[in-house]
DNA sequence: CAACTGACGATAG
DNA sequence: CCTATCGCCAGTT
């Protein structure tokens, strides 16, 4: 086991299929460390274009965006809408329906 | 090498 | 429901 946890998380990113989301946890715990979240964070910031991630399709916990006005949050929102996402009443992502399961 | 930085998460009040 | 705080950890400064 040699993977490093930033190699396999960017991996598992990429594999978030079109009109799902995945949380930060969720990309942490697969990838070998659930307390990883703040890493996944970095991974965004350092390797969305390089890698090209698809970092629009990661919401914390709540299934908000974790963007702020102004700072991206309307273009995560436009291009999850894109993919047929809904947002609720509070801006909120229903996970019932739009949370990534990597097992089915 | 110490301090700082984050698009977080869980917990406590 | 909300704010405050702590823990986590790799990459930067």
């Amino acid at each position: 086991m040699v993977s490093s946890f930033s190699k396999r998380a960017i991996e598992i990113i990429k594999r978030v299929p079109f009109g799902k989301v995945a949380t930060y946890g969720q990309i942490a715990t697969y990838s070998g460390n659930s307390r990883g979240a703040r890493q996944v964070v970095r991974l965004l910031n350092s390797s969305s274009e390089k890698e090209d991630l698809p970092w629009f399709r990661i919401v914390n916990s709540k299934g908000n965006i974790s963007l702020k006005h102004g700072n991206g949050y309307e273009l995560q929102k436009s291009l999850l809408e894109k993919e047929g996402i809904e947002f609720g009443k509070n801006d909120k992502i229903d996970f019932d329906i739009y949370l990534w399961k990597p097992l089915g």
